[in-house]
RNA sequence: GGAGCUGGCUGGACAGUCGCCGCUUCGUUUUCUCGGUAUUUCCGUAGGUGAUACUGGGUUGCGUUGGGGAGGAAAGUCCGGGCUCCAUAGGGCAGAGUGCCAGGUAACGCCUGGGGGGCGUGAGCCUACGGAAAGUGCAGCAGAGAGUAGACCGCCGAUGGCUAGUGUAUUCUGGUACAGGUAAGGGUGAAAGGGUGCGGUAAGAGCGCACCGCGCAGCUGGUAACAGUCUGUGGCAUGGUAAACCCCACUCGGAGCAAGACCAAAUAGGAAUCCAUUGGCGUGGCCCGCGCUGGAUUCGGGUAGGUUGCUUGAGGCAUAUGGUGACGUAUGCCCUAGAGGAAUGACUGUUCACGACAGAACCCGGCUUACAGGCCAGCUCCCUUU
RNA sequence: UGGGGUGUGGCCAAGCGGUUAAGGCAGCGGCUUUUGAUGCCGCCAUUCGGAGGUUCGAGUCCUCCCACCCCAG
């Protein structure tokens, strides 16, 4: 949990990626890529000075409303949380099947290792494709 | 105490940290914009125009105050409406749906009450439940026969034939099973054209009678469906299937908020008025109808994107009242999600019965399906005690 | 969110309410052949996505579920 002279940690609408171009900005110019059976991060550089998340939640992969809007959530509450350790990145998360078998902790745990190798790949590779 | 039936309610709680989306209070001048006052620039008759300062409002951003923020099924999309556009949704055909009766409702395939049928000891539950005497069709295999019935085994053979017996034989008594008569019994099948008994007969048969069942007409009760220890009448006529076509009664125009409306980069296939009414296009399958398209004149139109539609509604709650009830009426009070890649979460702690099914997307009324449990009310059956 | 469609062996599929549910590919067994290919014969669906209902009888008709696919910015 962050503790002293706590930096700005909302997320609000000019953190995400609203457009589709946006999407496929990501997808067609993949440089940072950090994989997991149960899920799939695409990262690209951008001009701006923060991190922007996006999110791709098939109902192929994850069957209930509810646990796609919890994994959302959980995805977007942990971004949220590590954002200043990230450069400014376009990131786009893909679920995988299986994500919604584990449990809220579980998801958190996962999502905060995955967070921490994004970064670390960010800073011993700046610039190179996976 | 146990087992069960019906109806209703509820769908973890509390505290802290970091966040999300509307609304709201105050502040900041962050962006854009409209106005007022003063001074002043230029053209100067009126007046217009620009700049600076002060000030008021809207809008956007940021900070801040307060308050709100998924369900009983939000689900499946199976019905019915509202709303929007197409004509104001109109006429006919085709098509679809509903189907005991009455009522409720905006409407329904829903609900309530009643009737018939079925199940249960009972409280209760289930019920696509109009018409097969308008017509057409279907029923494999088996079986004699499957819908104007039929004859395999069987029974009979009165009557007619053939034949025997006596003295004679159309007349009496046999034999035969040739014609024929039967539907009691057997057998087939899901289904074989009322049932039981008595009479009757050659054997039989509603052929006759009694009872039961059924049909028709009347009467009585009921708004009606329907009912009846009712009356008369018919010997029985009318097998099944309409979730086969169909008939009858009633209902339904089509699309859907990605509907539609507004502001509007780009691009030019345009809009209004008048004339023309043949062809083409547009709505739903078709026809009628309706609206566009064509020519002339005059000048403006609308994809990306944004705004709106967007939540106050057949709304809740309480009381009174009418009704068996669904529900209606009156009065008072309340406002209770509104996003736009999509808001309610995560983490920590405490606690208990350790938390099921599951996430609003234009809005309502139902139905159906999923669901850990917990609570309340009424009723039934069994056992025990008094 | 709304609109539409499909489901029959491992795969592709046909199937007026009526015997034991066509056919092709694949697979398995056999025959033919020295062996293989080809050809021929045989086997392979306790049930038509699931559950109820209508009917004497349902893959087919009706109702409700389940799964999958397509279309609309």
């Amino acid at each position: 949990m962050p503790e002293q002279n706590m930096p700005e940690l909302t997320f609000c609408r000019n953190k995400r990626l609203l457009t589709a171009r946006s999407y496929q900005a990501v997808f067609g110019d993949t440089r940072y890529k950090v994989a997991h059976p149960n899920l799939l991060l695409l990262a690209r550089p951008n001009q701006l000075s923060h991190p922007r998340l996006g999110l791709v939640v098939a109902k192929k992969h994850i069957r209930h409303a509810v646990n796609r809007n919890r994994v959302k959530r959980v995805v977007r509450d942990t971004f949220r949380l590590v954002q200043h350790q990230l450069d400014s990145v376009d990131v786009v998360f893909l679920v995988r099947p299986g994500m919604d078998r584990l449990s809220p902790k579980e998801q958190t745990e996962l999502l905060e290792k995955t967070w921490l190798r994004l970064s670390r790949k960010l800073q011993v590779d700046p610039s190179c494709v996976n």
